[in-house]
DNA sequence: CCCCCCCC
């Protein structure tokens, strides 16, 4: 049975239909310079159009699921700009049919009556603001491109141009909010209750609310309403692209769309007390979002304060995994967890690397799978009386805590850690929470549970992946920037003894030191690559080289001094002469 | 433009 392109699919997504999942044909894909960011040419039969497709369905043409000449239904799409022409932005596909010859004769599509097709002079706002229907200028949608960039766990990368001006409304709580589902846009009638502040566009009308999960690098002026659920603190940084201050959120919008936020310097200036998380961070991080971008305000960026509650959206948003399944998770993974606390052990001072001393708390944490584990805590935990979970457990409550951003461990089994941005959570009111109090209070509390943690095995460390001096050769590890952490029983059969020490950059990059190896500058200062700065006196730093040896080979391994005497195998470097 | 995941 012939399956028919849909009729004036291209024109009705131009007016700006959304919703009607037509059947087009790709009729030529390309991957845009070194980006991974491919480009189709749909068509309908009649009209084609460019069409950006979003990365997350990169895979699907690489793996040949979507190729030339295959026809596919639009499950999920906007029109937009870029380099001021339309285009259609392909952010959910299905493929029909796989492979099929190009149908009719197809021309590139050219709006009747329009005066969006033609191409605006560069930086010509206020021609493009006339167009009341259509103010995502060309301009600002490639400028976003910059502003709305993959996190650092995608795979993706996209060309970061200069400038950028996005257009961003953020809430802790907002009243009557639109229930957006992208639909054709009336004409623009301004709503009261929203002011445009910090406009570089003169009687620019305020942005559409769109979800977060809808945000794409292609679309143009934007506003997006969400709570902030986690607010870092400043920071300062300090290496080779100069010094500056930087801070991060976290948004969460009614449709359960997250995203990070980061500003700098100036930027975070302005901002940076009026985003007020509603719930206070334990710790800071960076990026564990379930959301492929990031977004960076910049000047021309605008944040709104909603001071009416609104409870469609909603406080935090977890994504729950059972403590049986912790067991296979990769260690490191970021996930949500929440168990009732069994146990609190007395908190132990804990001397850092960096030498400051912390307190560290081991509790017990069990859930309905039958399975138990360790949570590390660094500090207090109370909850929002003030009660301090020792004493809860001390007074016979057993209470639940329900953990956003733990941080798996493979130190002695599987355990949870904390991150900078970890949030703990006593007794939430969620139903997670009321069901797992349920559970242990209707006899869960009697059944026997098995700790994932604590199976220690000998000789293990960090990661406890053994490796033989081969595996570590012939796999390459410790040659990229970042290091590889690995385990393994060799005998040391030759120390060297002519180098014990080298010359370091005594910088301090935040709280710890830079210690790179520093050459001579001139006639008597020293020149750090990695800081890319010069100074007069350099620090030294013991090291220890050997060659060590298993029944699988030879190799070269280096011991840097980290802090005081304690000396680590911080890196190997397998010896390539 | 950040990118630091604390201790065995």
């Amino acid at each position: 049975m012939p399956v028919h392109l849909t009729p004036n699919a291209i024109a009705a997504i131009s007016a700006g239909d959304l919703n009607s999942k037509p059947l087009v044909q790709v009729i030529d894909i390309k991957l845009l310079g070194t980006q991974e960011r491919y480009r189709f040419i749909v068509s309908d039969a009649v009209s084609c159009q460019h069409a950006m497709v979003a990365t997350q369905l990169n895979d699907r043409i690489k793996t040949s699921q979507v190729k030339k000449g295959s026809i596919i239904q639009l499950t999920e799409y906007i029109s937009s700009y870029y380099q001021n022409r339309k285009i259609i932005v392909v952010l959910n596909m299905e493929t029909i049919i796989l492979d099929s010859e190009i149908i009719g004769d197809p021309k590139p599509y050219v709006e009747s009556g329009s005066t969006a097709q033609k191409a605006l002079p560069n930086n010509n706002f206020e021609n493009s603001v006339r167009d009341s229907n259509n103010y995502m200028i060309s301009q600002e949608s490639v400028r976003n491109v910059q502003s709305l960039r993959p996190t650092s766990h995608s795979g993706t990368s996209l060309n970061c141009g200069p400038n950028l001006r996005p257009t961003f409304h953020s809430e802790n709580s907002v009243h009557n909010v639109p229930n957006f589902r992208p639909t054709v846009q009336p004409p623009y009638q301004p709503p009261p209750q929203y002011k445009n502040h910090g406009s570089i566009v003169k009687n620019e009308a305020p942005a559409r609310i769109i979800p977060i999960n809808a945000l794409n690098p292609y679309q143009g002026r934007w506003a997006i309403k969400a709570r902030v659920t986690a607010k870092g603190d400043p920071r300062r940084y300090n290496n080779a692209r100069g010094d500056g201050k930087v801070f991060s959120f976290d948004l969460l919008d009614s449709e359960g769309g997250e995203i990070r936020v980061t500003c700098f310097n100036a930027v975070l200036d302005r901002f940076y007390d009026t985003i007020e998380g509603s719930l206070k961070p334990a710790q800071k991080n960076f990026n564990h979002l379930k959301n492929d971008w990031e977004l960076t305000l910049d000047a021309s960026s605008t944040v709104e304060l909603c001071p009416d509650e609104d409870g469609s959206i909603p406080e935090q948003k977890f994504s729950f995994r059972h403590i049986s399944e912790i067991e296979n998770v990769d260690s490191n993974s970021i996930v949500d967890i929440i168990g009732i606390v069994i146990s609190v052990n007395p908190s132990v001072p804990i001397m850092r690397k960096n030498g400051m001393e912390t307190q560290r708390r081991i509790v017990n944490l069990r859930d309905w799978s039958g399975k138990s584990v360790e949570l590390t805590l660094w500090g207090d935990v109370c909850n929002r009386e003030g009660q301090k979970l020792e004493d809860m457990l001390a007074s016979g409550l057993f209470p639940v805590l329900a953990v956003k951003a733990g941080k798996i461990n493979d130190f002695s089994g599987k355990s949870v850690g904390t991150i900078h941005s970890s949030q703990l959570f006593i007794n939430p009111d969620i139903p997670d929470s009321h069901s797992l109090r349920e559970w242990f209070d209707r006899g869960g509390k009697d059944t026997a549970s098995v700790s994932i943690s604590k199976d220690i095995v000998p000789g293990g460390s960090k990661n406890e992946i053994r490796k033989t001096v081969s595996q570590i050769k012939d796999e390459g590890l410790g040659r990229s920037d970042k290091p590889d952490w690995v385990t393994v029983k060799a005998t040391i059969s030759f120390i060297k003894t002519d180098s014990f020490c080298y010359t370091a950059c005594p910088l301090m990059i935040g709280d710890r030191q830079c210690n790179k190896k520093v050459s001579r500058s001139g006639n008597r200062g020293w020149q750090c690559d990695r800081c890319d700065q010069e100074f007069e006196e350099c620090d030294y730093r013991y090291l220890l080289q050997a060659q060590i040896q298993d029944n699988t080979g030879l190799t070269w391994a280096t011991a840097f001094q980290e802090s005081g005497e304690e000396i680590l195998v911080a890196q190997q470097r397998t010896c390539t002469c």
